[in-house]
DNA sequence: ACGACTTTGTGAAGGCAGGCACAAAGTCGC
DNA sequence: GCGACTTTGTGCCTGCCTTCACAAAGTCGT
């Protein structure tokens, strides 16, 4: 009932989306040896304007300082906060096929906080193959996983056919969110958080505007 | 200077983000061997709302029945003319590492009319080697590319250091559109298109829904 | 041939997000 | 210690996107 301004906490999606550049942005800076920003520089640093920039971290609370800018370690530490990111979230990722493997090969999610706890794949040939100096676990082992480490995120790097039966035992075992990478739309209950990546889509809106740039070009003279 | 509803061809950026969703459901309908579909129906598989449908559906024109629905083929194609699917889309890969390697050997491309024409590396130690059947190639390559398959897309999977020195060589090379997988902000000017795909961004977005659905229900009541 | 029924296409309204511009606030130099 | 300057935080306004609701349109059964 209450509006996003009410609740100190009601942060809009769309600003949301956009906190995770911020966090990168500040970590860079951070690393740099960067101790200050200013909303123009940072905002500059993440794509955006900095009026957008200050309007999203408003949200947040006042951690700037006027005159001066805001200090990065503190304000990585509050986006990261804001975002949950304060604990571990532990991953698994299902289906090991050339998108799963990728997946399980990339450091970029240990450097974020995500926790890769388990690779899992339902066809008993990839099952126990070694994946990213792990091994790759059967499906029949999501519930225990879920209950010795708290899951919380599961990735669906399964065909399109499988894709809403990973999910299903996903959420079976108590998993809420879900990061989708079959070109499917998946059927869950509200409670539930999925987010889509698809490649295909991806390229269509591309050929949408390299298309459209043409016609443009062609029609405005 | 006009608007959206004035151009025939005027689409909004919103719409044409879900145009893929439909053609994927219609793609899937007409395997089927479905005929017809309600703006009811299409709505519920690409998951939408069936007045959103509609709408998005009016910006192409008017090609739905009253009382029956529209004829699957007919819009598939027509969604996938708007698209500027009609011809083959020409796709570079540069930065052959475990993500692209994945993405040269996923056969979702050439399913939705995008051409891989050439995977590209600037490492000496990886360009010969062969990846998905094709002899990966070096970056100086880039240019009698474009001038032989008029090149269109360039995707990049290059780590975030080399981003933008991959981006500013696809530029230099004729490409206006390009898919990112490497989590920095690229330079371009305007009338190049950028896309950009983040993992850690993703999950981000994931971790803060899971963290809110817990204060919220602990709040809430 | 006609009427009842279904489903589209779209005007109107509401809500949300983005951008502008400025007052408030705090710093730094002198 | 004080004034000038810098930069934040935010109220307001504009435009877009989404939802609602219904008249128009065309079909199918009789
Ligand atoms: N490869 C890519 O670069 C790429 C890019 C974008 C999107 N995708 C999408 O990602 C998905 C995976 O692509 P891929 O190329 O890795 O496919 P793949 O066929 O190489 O691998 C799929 C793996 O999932 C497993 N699997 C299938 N059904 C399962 C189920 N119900 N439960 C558990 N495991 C199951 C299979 O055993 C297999 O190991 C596809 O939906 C594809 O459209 C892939
Ligand atoms: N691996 C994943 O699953 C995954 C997932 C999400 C995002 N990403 C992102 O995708 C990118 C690639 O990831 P990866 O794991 O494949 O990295 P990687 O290190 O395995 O491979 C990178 C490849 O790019 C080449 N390269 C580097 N600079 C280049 C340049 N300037 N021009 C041409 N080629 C260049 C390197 O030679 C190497 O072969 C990274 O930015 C990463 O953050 C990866």
């Amino acid at each position: 009932m209450s509006t996003a301004a009410t609740t100190p906490r009601g942060v809009p999606d769309a600003s949301v989306a956009r906190l995770p550049g911020y966090l990168r942005a500040l970590t860079a800076m951070s690393q740099d040896g960067t101790a200050s920003v200013s909303s123009e520089e940072l905002a500059s640093a993440a794509g955006v304007s900095s009026a957008m920039l200050r309007k999203d971290l408003s949200y947040l609370g006042s951690y700037g300082v006027r005159g001066v800018g805001y200090d990065v370690g503190r304000l990585a530490s509050e986006i990261a906060s804001a975002l949950g990111l304060t604990k571990d979230w532990p991953v698994a990722i299902v289906g090991m096929g050339n998108l799963g493997r990728a997946l399980a090969a990339y450091r970029g999610f240990a450097e974020r906080g995500f926790r890769v706890i388990a690779l899992l794949d339902h066809d008993d040939r990839v099952v126990g193959e070694e994946v990213a100096g792990r091994a790759v676990r059967p499906m029949t082992d999501l519930e225990v996983l879920v209950e010795d480490h708290g899951l919380a995120i599961g990735v669906i790097a399964t065909p399109p056919e499988g894709a809403q039966a990973a999910c299903d035992r996903l959420l079976a075992a108590g998993v809420r969110s879900v990061l989708n990478f079959a070109a499917v739309v998946l059927a869950v209950p509200p409670e539930v958080t999925v987010r889509n990546v698809d490649l295909s889509t991806e390229l269509q809106i591309l050929a949408f505007h390299g298309h459209r740039g043409d016609v443009a070009e062609a029609v405005a003279p």
